[in-house]
DNA sequence: ATTAATCCTTATCATTTTAATTAGGATTAA
DNA sequence: TTAATCCTAATTAAAATGATAAGGATTAAT
């Protein structure tokens, strides 16, 4: 299938969070865990790979935590889900002709380009939902 | 991972090779198979699926093989992959906040109408390649 | 120094999907 | 009647998904 499984969605709900929380105390996995409805040892593993990606901080050890690794502005949901993911609507082999193969690559950069928003973009789906009502 | 499969990608090469074929005689799974260089007996699952979906016509019997089920400006490439892999690019659980539960659905409809090209229509980019030379 | 809280890592596991392969059945033109 | 072709179902190997479990490493607080 290509969806995108709960990997990407329970990273971004992650970050999203983070991109919302305190830059003084860090926020704990068992809090992101409670908000998002995530498993809390799931989660764990997420963050790791996060984590070596530079998109989040770690703090260790009592009253320990997580931080956003940059700046919500500096971030795109496309970095989040490829670290995650693996590379979004990437094609795996090599196509049979030339047409194909140009079709991949021009729409593989358009879904790139559709997922290049960044975290501060996020809540702008909060003034759609006030708009519309 | 977030791509698509090679389902996805021998599915519309056939679908690709059959809008080029004559409209008089049905082309043969082996001829689709050698063409693509897709395994012969995994494109009959294939041709299976996309045959139930309507998406291509069969001919049994010693001479058969397989038709579009539709005109190619009739049959667009999201159809095709949707057959074959599922849903584009769809969340499979529910979001924790608003905001995202928005982006996810916004996202899902602009995947949708990126795919949303006609198997004639991608005869252009083989004009692409003409111009860029 | 001890303890409790927290991050960190690895191993394990069940389920599903992918990507076939195999084997044979059904249909039809010649 | 036969050979060609589509059609279907069963089986399989490998990988990904989505966890769960167990314990190690680090640090604030006592």
């Amino acid at each position: 299938m290509a969806g995108i499984s709960t990997k990407g969605l329970y990273g971004l709900a992650a970050m999203y969070e983070l991109s919302h929380a305190s830059t003084r105390s860090p926020m704990q996995i068992k809090e992101i865990s409670a908000n998002g409805d995530i498993p809390h040892n799931y989660l764990e593993q997420l963050l790791s790979s996060l984590r070596k990606a530079g998109l989040v901080k770690s703090v260790r050890g009592a009253h320990g935590g997580y931080f956003l690794g940059r700046s919500p502005e500096d971030i795109t949901v496309l970095e989040v889900l490829e670290v995650l993911e693996g590379s979004l609507c990437k094609m795996q082999s090599k196509s049979s002709s030339p047409v194909l193969e140009m079709f991949w690559h021009d729409t593989h950069t358009k879904v790139q380009t559709l997922f290049a928003l960044k975290l501060s973009d996020l809540d702008r789906y909060y003034q759609q939902i006030t708009f519309e009502i």
